[in-house]
DNA sequence: CCGTAACATGGCAGCGGTTGACAAAAGGCG
DNA sequence: CGCCTTTTGTCAACCGCTGCCATGTTACGG
């Protein structure tokens, strides 16, 4: 994690300013020498070097070598699961995180550069992967609990909950998989609706889908 | 990988036998750690020093220290996109997907000792659960891939290959949680079925299941 | 302006996972 | 028994990561 909340107020002091722009430098070397000769190939010295910056301050950035690519969508799971709190009690479950989910894109279309180099370097490198998909698992714990307790039911005993966050956000990864082969320039949304469309009215009816 | 198929021969070689033999004290004394006191609190050493074998033995049997856990589901994504294969071609995608889950099911009912104790694993430990996650998505691809060529499709430019693998898989990645969280002594199959079902018809139309 | 407290950084030493290279042992076989 | 092949042990090294302590830098009250 390594809290690092940019603290919204202005006259932040030039400590504070420092800090933002060391953590900035570092992300920007890292993932241009990760994308340029692989996230494996690249040493914490090679990164360092370039901010010149010693490695110990590194691990005091980022917790991990991999946290400087995926560190970026830590807060999207609040996000998507205070959207999904904020939909109008009398929603569909399925359709209520349908509607959460636009959170999500707006956050991913806001920085697309980011969000495919994360991707593209999750692709090929087996830890950024593995550490995205446990991300994505855990956005699933907590769109299941938020909608156990919406449907008021315990999630451990009734499967509805998971069942329909599970669903509802491999729909989404299928779009944005999509999104991310097309190198951005689909459109996130619609192919999110199209996924979810057809999911939600059941699979073995799904109509030829458009795509061409 | 470190594919070490157990050549089904007999007369299997002295060496041979001692290899499957090391092998499998390994991986006890490696998992009996593990559950006992923690993967991360357990180190190499420690495992090694249990069978009596050096260090650089150890990574000769397994690739890392995760593989010990989850090498047992290697197999498993070969077998489901096989059994894929194997439906008829005139069956519905994601009735086919469901038939071929049978097979997995069997595997995981065959060993539940070695399956829960996985399982469990990845629970508390990040680093388990991550590359269970990974070889889940592997699975997926290959029978996204298997969708698509039974769809006589392109994977990368028709949704719904991957969304129907990707559904069914989270159907019974929910069902065998349940399983898991009952310890084993619930009805995988009845489970699935009843996640399957759900899903196949609709998610907002989900009917109240009957759990209790 | 200064002194001090609070905090950020650097350096170092160390652990643990992982790999390569080479030499020693042990099985397979004539 | 000897030779060949495979497996094992030893050793050295790299790299990610962490704790500890010293040093430098910013913030702030007098």
């Amino acid at each position: 994690m390594c809290y690092d909340v940019p603290m919204q107020e202005r006259t932040m002091g030039l400590r504070e300013r420092k800090k933002q722009r060391t953590r900035a430098e570092l992300t920007e070397a890292a993932i241009l020498l990760f994308t340029d000769r692989g996230f494996d190939a690249t040493t914490i010295e090679d990164i360092v070097g370039e901010v010149e910056v010693s490695p110990r301050t590194f691990f005091r950035y980022f917790d991990s070598k991999e946290d400087v690519v995926i560190g970026f969508f830590d807060d999207m799971g609040v996000e998507l699961r205070g959207m999904l709190a904020a939909r109008p009690q009398g929603e569909a479950p399925f359709t209520a995180v349908r509607r959460a989910l636009g959170a999500l894109i707006e956050l991913f279309t806001s920085e697309p550069e980011r969000v495919l180099a994360a991707k593209r370097l999750a692709y090929d490198t087996p830890a950024i992967r593995a550490r995205l998909l446990d991300k994505h698992a855990r956005w699933e714990n907590g769109v299941t609990e938020e909608l156990a307790a919406r449907l008021g039911v315990d999630p451990e005993r009734d499967p509805r909950p998971r069942l329909i966050a599970s669903v509802a956000l491999a729909a989404f990864s299928t779009a944005v998989s999509r999104w991310v082969d097309s190198g951005g320039r689909e459109d996130l949304k619609a192919l999110l609706n199209q996924s979810l469309d057809a999911v939600g009215t059941g699979l073995d009816r799904t109509p030829p889908a458009s795509v061409g």
